[in-house]
DNA sequence: GCCGCAGTATTAGTTTTTTTAATGCACAGG
DNA sequence: CCTGTGCATTAAAAAAACTAATACTGCGGC
């Protein structure tokens, strides 16, 4: 017999329904009435009383409720204790990252992490943002970090953190020396851009014909950092994540131009597989990364009393960027 | 998380020992080393320290095991009175027999089964003897009657019991007017027997044998009913199980003629899958069948504080007639 | 009472998980 | 240092869980 089994059965007997149950435990109503089924056969004793509408337990079904509250609750708090007395993570993550977000946010968070739990192996691997989501799925990964997060049948996502898109040059080129710039100054001006075939690119440009211009761009990358080193190599400009840059323009070899017009972000999250719980110290890495806990959906009970599902996860079907 | 996972855990810690563990809980090493790594992710933490040999328990493991021996004896005791609230089972059963075992004792045990669990509704399939170890086989039965019962990769069996054999013949037989006869003024007689394919038959051959005599066999049959009846259409003689003609002796359309040299018994088992535990109410049919539980292998405390396996199901390779 | 809705059962097919069998690797004991 | 026992690991197979589609069945409205 499964926890989750006799979770389910706790979750029926509140909600005096099968259907409500499955959808807060994120099952079909089938599944539900079949492991009902089953943990009827295993007790030997019918629990529910299905003929009612709504449905009622029987007098051994209640009995078996209160036993079984106390039990869970029971099991719950000892996984909390043995948590604590062992205040040290086992075993590995893995985390699939595109380039710049893996090279600017993961070393200090890795070490951070290392340091709580001395234990866990963590293991990162760098992919394009299309390659990061395949990695996810196929599971090679516990969790991702890509942008422009969106979820699908196999994969749900965090909403984790809007990034700040900078209009950034290296300190050679002729606008170094603007204090601001406007948008329209960049008209016909070289630039070096994402691929065309990425989202990010595309919202670039719409930003820039929202302002008449269309951008000369001479070369295109797949990833931000490969970016910044054609920009600090070709004397170029281009537009990218400010995290990405932060070393750059503290070291001087790139000049971040202001750019009032310039209001974009890039919308980055936390991806993971649907099915298949994370383990205890992915899910631990990715509440430090996230600064909240990642866990999937809580139950909570709403003001009216009735319960609802709020899911931890944003679950738009896509967290698209903010371009003011 | 499974509560046999739990169990596993600790029964590890009892015996310091994967491997004996796996014994007892009829796996393989490998799986129980694979579900104690689930077990640790699942908690998040190393529960046992492998690098010692003997293996011992971590300090979380060691506050895990504690706690769990509660939670586990509390499930136990709820499931108990679960039962008892609601002395009565409900679901299925079906039962797969051979002809003459149906019809000799399963009226009886499913009358009385009944009274006891009135919502259990109890099925009774027919079938030769290879045809009712199919059925178990491939689940169709929840457990199967058989003669000669043999356990093998899927199945397992429990020896019922021994069924005398006895000479019977029509009233009407030439020999239906002795007190007692030999096996050597069989010779030559004609008889009904059963396939020469089935290991009855052959047992009742070798049993002849013995006596220097050879069957002259006129008729036949896959099950002992056909035989019976066989007998009294054509007024003819064999040798069958006693309980199959009860009936018929009673009434006086046969006759059982005694025969000192025929000590023969008929071995008759409970055969069910090594996979999938029993059903309770399929469980409570047989532990009412045997007379004594069904349920397999408990741990019980040797004399010596060792622990040992006591399975219930006796596990010698066949349940062999006794010819005496 | 009959209809239709809402909710559970059932089933076949698919996906995920568990298990095994085979093999590799490491600790302890001689 | 060598050997043997015991755990880890892997691919492949088996079992279990789950879904999607569909069939039933109370319950409330008319």
């Amino acid at each position: 017999m499964q926890l989750r089994t006799l979770e389910l059965f706790c979750t029926i007997a509140e909600h005096r329904s099968f259907s409500k149950a499955a959808v807060v435990h994120h099952l079909t109503q089938g599944a539900v009435s079949q492991a009902m089924q089953q943990l009827e056969e295993s007790v030997g004793v019918q629990l529910i009383d299905r003929s009612k509408r709504p449905l009622i337990l029987t007098s051994a079904g209640k009995t078996y409720l209160s036993g079984l509250r106390g039990i869970l609750r029971s099991y719950e708090r000892l996984e909390q204790e043995v948590r604590s007395t062992s205040r040290q993570l086992s075993g590995k993550v893995s985390i699939g990252t595109i380039v710049s977000v893996g090279l600017s946010y993961m070393p200090d968070a890795s070490e951070a992490f290392g340091r709580l739990h001395r234990d866990v192996e963590v293991r990162t691997e760098f992919g394009s943002n299309d390659r990061v989501f395949e990695m996810t799925t196929e599971g090679e990964v516990d969790f991702g970090l890509v942008s422009f997060p969106h979820s699908n049948k196999d994969i749900q996502f965090v909403l984790w953190q809007q990034e700040p898109m900078r209009l950034v040059c290296s300190s050679e080129h002729p606008l170094a020396i603007q204090n601001e710039v406007t948008l329209s100054q960049l008209s016909g001006i070289k630039m070096v851009s994402f691929d065309r075939g990425l989202q990010l690119r595309q919202e670039i440009d719409r930003c820039l014909a929202k302002a008449g211009i269309t951008a000369n761009v001479c070369m295109e990358f797949d990833n931000a950092d490969s970016m910044i080193r054609a920009i600090q190599a070709s004397r170029g400009i281009g537009i990218v994540p400010e995290a990405a840059v932060r070393r750059e323009t503290a070291d001087g070899s790139l000049r971040v131009v202001a750019c009032r017009e310039l209001r974009m972000t890039r919308p980055l999250g936390i991806i993971f597989r649907r099915t298949g719980r994370l383990s205890r110290a992915a899910s631990e890495f990715g509440s430090l990364l996230l600064g909240r806990p990642l866990e999937a959906g809580k139950r909570v009970k709403s003001g009216s009393g009735k319960l609802t599902v709020e899911a931890a996860s944003i679950e738009p079907e896509t967290g698209s960027s903010v371009v003011v």
